[in-house]
DNA sequence: CTGAAAGCGCTTACAG
DNA sequence: CTGAAAGCGCTTACAG
């Protein structure tokens, strides 16, 4: 392999002058810089990055820790990676995508290690066993999803209180006084899935506030059980003229659930999902939702990590990041029947 | 941080002991060993993963090379990407992934670096421009899809065009007589996506061998126009009673076509799909389909990658595996109606 | 404006 | 069975 040393011979200077000629840390005369970066062309000289790493105690790296979780919608996760990954490239970073299932383990090992610059964690669970480690790790970290106590660390998740309260607010100001809202599974909130139970605590107080009547359900991730599940609770309501869904599954089944019960939206029921544009797109899914953000999240998350990685030292203080509910109307929502 | 030169300390011995007690590349006394395990375990000591590359030159890091294509269908790519990540992370290695663009830059970016010991490429095509620079790579390669020559590289894909022959085979075994095959868009064809042909070629070959009428279209891969191109399709050969679809987002429009149109599968219309287990399962899709096997096509190639990366040297021969077709019946074929 | 040298934290021949 | 030393390819004070 060709090392700065080749490059230097060839440019008649030490390897000093041929590193600084490329990192500009001080100045070097043109001539000698344009030998140098001659070189550099004419013998395709790459650093080493092993080399660099170790001189440098940087990386360009950062590491990417999914959670792929069994009953959770896991096609939504590559929305946040690829966000992740594009803008960690455009500000000159690759990414290490981590799927073990222990991500707390992972991240020891990885920090250690010091393969990385900084850690992205998605799908931050309440009380998420990767925290401690994270917090006294030496490599500084941005979270995707809220957990219990933040405190000290820079989150970026969808305001899902805002959202349950949007979307009640929404279907109210058109006329319903009757909604059901129908969630992940229950043990995805058992295990911490914090967005579950913000966006139906939002959504059932501005229920109470506005004098609305919503009835709260756990639905089955998968099929097909959750097509079951919304006949169920169809039955159980069925003077309930609005639908609110934050359970990818269920947006998939609703509306073949629909076809059966021989019902149309939004003349029949109005329905508003909280799932990405992209994944409404490629299914065709005909509702209104409000925007996951994930590809946004997920960039956001790189920015403000680099931001620390780069310049932050001790300096920015924690950054916590809401993004604000934004409907893509797609026509399932309108003023209930008479 | 705690280095090997700690351990050594502790352990009362020098830092190349320690490292032999470690990697056991050397017999060393159990005593010696027992003290800077013990060393090991106390000070917390991991190793410098730029050192330790700089030193062997091996990083026990692969690259995943993504290809996200506009038009072409995104959420299958984390199942090919999971089976990757989850391998690897079983052989002990782990993974960048990779998803720029240009991929051929950033093959060459990251091989010149020596950031990892190897190389899978995802989605790759007829005349794929990264296959060059990846044979003058100094690192291994393996490839998840099979280009136009694979010559000396390993290739992993799902047979296509034995899964052409193979829904032909199994609808005119149950009586069918003519047929329509719905493929991705004709630009995915342009840009050298093999597999759309192959299947093709593979379906009409053998329906020529069986008699078998068989009517060939490009389909859109979103919606709202797949939804379209399908009624046109059924409208132009309403005579035929079997549909072959090499294209998610046709399984995903196809259920409210049928409804549209008061058909129902079977008894109107045999369906053989190709896609995911996955992704039937998640979007309900109702229909019989030859599964992509994309997890275990990831993880066959990283098999290989690993296997080639830590023994095979030039020993192995190139190795090309195309995966026979395997169809998850769901019920959407049978005999059409007299 | 440039060069010689030390050092990053490992591994592994070379000696004993 | 163990230790002292060289070397992997960089960067960056230290000198001039």
């Amino acid at each position: 392999m060709v090392t700065i040393g080749d490059v230097a011979s060839a440019a008649g200077v030490s390897r000093s002058t041929a590193s600084y000629a490329l990192s500009g840390k001080r100045t070097i005369s043109p001539e000698v810089r344009a030998k140098v970066l001659l070189a550099v062309e004419s013998l395709g000289y790459t650093p080493n990055a092993g080399a660099r790493a170790l001189a440098t105690s940087q990386t360009r790296v950062l590491a990417l820790l999914g959670q792929f979780l069994p009953d959770e919608f896991a096609p939504a996760m590559l929305q946040y990676i690829l966000g992740v990954t594009n803008r960690a490239r455009e500000l000159g970073y690759d990414t290490l995508l981590v799927s073990e299932d222990d991500g707390a383990a992972a991240l020891k090992r990885i920090s250690d290690s010091r393969m990385v610059d900084g850690f992205v964690l998605l799908n931050v669970a309440e009380h998420d066993t990767r925290l401690p480690l994270l917090r006294s790790a030496p490599q500084p970290g941005a979270l995707v999803g809220l957990p219990g106590s933040p405190d000290g660390l820079d989150v970026f998740d969808l305001d899902f209180d805002a959202t349950g309260s949007f979307m009640v607010d929404t279907l109210h100001d058109l006329g319903h006084r009757e909604l059901i809202l129908v969630s992940q599974p229950e043990h995805v909130v058992e295990r911490g899935g914090a967005y579950v139970w913000r966006l139906r605590d939002g959504a059932k107080r501005r229920a109470d506030e506005l004098g609305v009547r919503i009835h709260t359900f756990f639905g089955s991730s998968s099929q097909p059980q959750i097509g079951a599940d919304l006949h169920r609770f169809l039955d159980a309501h069925p003077d309930a003229t609005g639908l609110l869904l934050n359970n990818e599954a269920a947006a998939a089944a609703l509306p073949s659930v629909l076809v059966a019960r021989g019902m149309t939206s939004p003349e029949d029921l109005s329905v508003i999902g909280r799932y990405s544009d992209d994944f409404a797109r490629t299914f065709s899914l005909p509702f209104s939702a409000v925007d996951s953000a994930a590809e946004e999240l997920g960039r956001r998350a790189v920015e403000q990590l680099v931001h620390r990685i780069e310049g932050g030292h001790a300096a920015t203080p924690a950054h916590l990041e809401l993004i604000a509910p934004v409907l893509d109307d797609r026509g399932s929502i309108a003023a209930p029947r008479p």
